[in-house]
DNA sequence: CTTATTTGTATCGTTCACGATGCAAAGATA
DNA sequence: TATCTTTGCATCGTGAACGATACAAATAAG
């Protein structure tokens, strides 16, 4: 019934979504054990990366939105692992910097790279093959994020 | 600040979940026209497949748990894509089954792979290296599908 | 034939994603 | 200076994801 194009087996989306699924449920029993979520992960990549970032610095960053971010800051507020202030230069820019409990994260979570890696090495993912993907990947991502594609 | 493996720019996991989310949002303008949803589209693209399936072998498929997917048919019942009865054989089983409407989607939406398809190609992404892009996606899902992974 | 276990769905609560909208601060223009 | 536009962030509503839990039907064990 199906036309040939219709085939989940011949879709990409629906492998990234999956594979995006699957890894990140790989994170999950290591970023839970210290009250972490997957995307609260990535934010704080972000500021170990650089600390005292607005808001729309880290969502840029993340590729995501301003109105996914912000609440998913709060909760992190909420927790101690980040503070959120205005800005001195511009009062509509909010701060975000790392309390000492969420710069202190980096060291307990210091294993989760190595051990995510692990997971999914196998035949068709090795230290070889790696650097193709991510060639790949960094270009559906431009191609995709310059919007120069809307149909 | 951050340490080597910590950089974001060296997450595949960043990358999947990006370039998911980035397609995914490519298909939103062709999806909403006809009212769907990008996974409410995946269940068509299984119905289409094989009609009136268990929501159990529609949730396999999907590599999904059944609590995402039967709210999810609901709101398709609800939109007349679909019908779900008790199975005969096994009145625990809820067999989902299109609609004509359900069926005619497929109609509507036979472009929706083709133009997806070229919002994507790019330089390092071209007929030539979608394949062995399939290959590793498939490697990596079949690593974590497995759970041998456990840590 | 009971009782125990497994299986198939569903319900609930929390956290994203994200389109739409609102609003105040900053910058541009008249 | 007064108004207009842009920018940065927030609020709201909807639809996933998913862990935890519940429950009835089917199956297995006793």
């Amino acid at each position: 019934m199906a036309a040939e194009e219709f085939l989940l087996d011949r879709q990409l989306c629906f492998r990234l979504y999956t594979a995006s699924r699957l890894l990140t449920q790989a994170y999950h029993p290591l970023l839970s054990a210290q009250g972490l979520t997957y995307p609260q992960y990535l934010v704080l990549l972000v500021l170990w990366e650089k600390d005292a970032q607005p808001v729309n610095d880290i969502a840029k960053r993340l590729l995501l939105e301003t109105n996914t971010v912000t609440p998913l800051l709060k909760r992190m507020e909420a927790e101690g692992i980040l503070t959120r202030r205005k800005g001195e230069k511009d009062a509509r820019q909010m701060i975000v910097s790392l309390t000492p409990k969420g710069k202190n994260l980096q060291k307990e979570l210091k294993d989760v790279p190595a051990t995510v890696g692990s997971a999914v090495l196998c035949k068709e993912v090795t230290p070889e093959t790696v650097p193709g993907l991510f060639t790949t990947l960094d270009g559906i991502i431009g191609q995709l994020s310059n919007k120069q594609h809307e149909f």
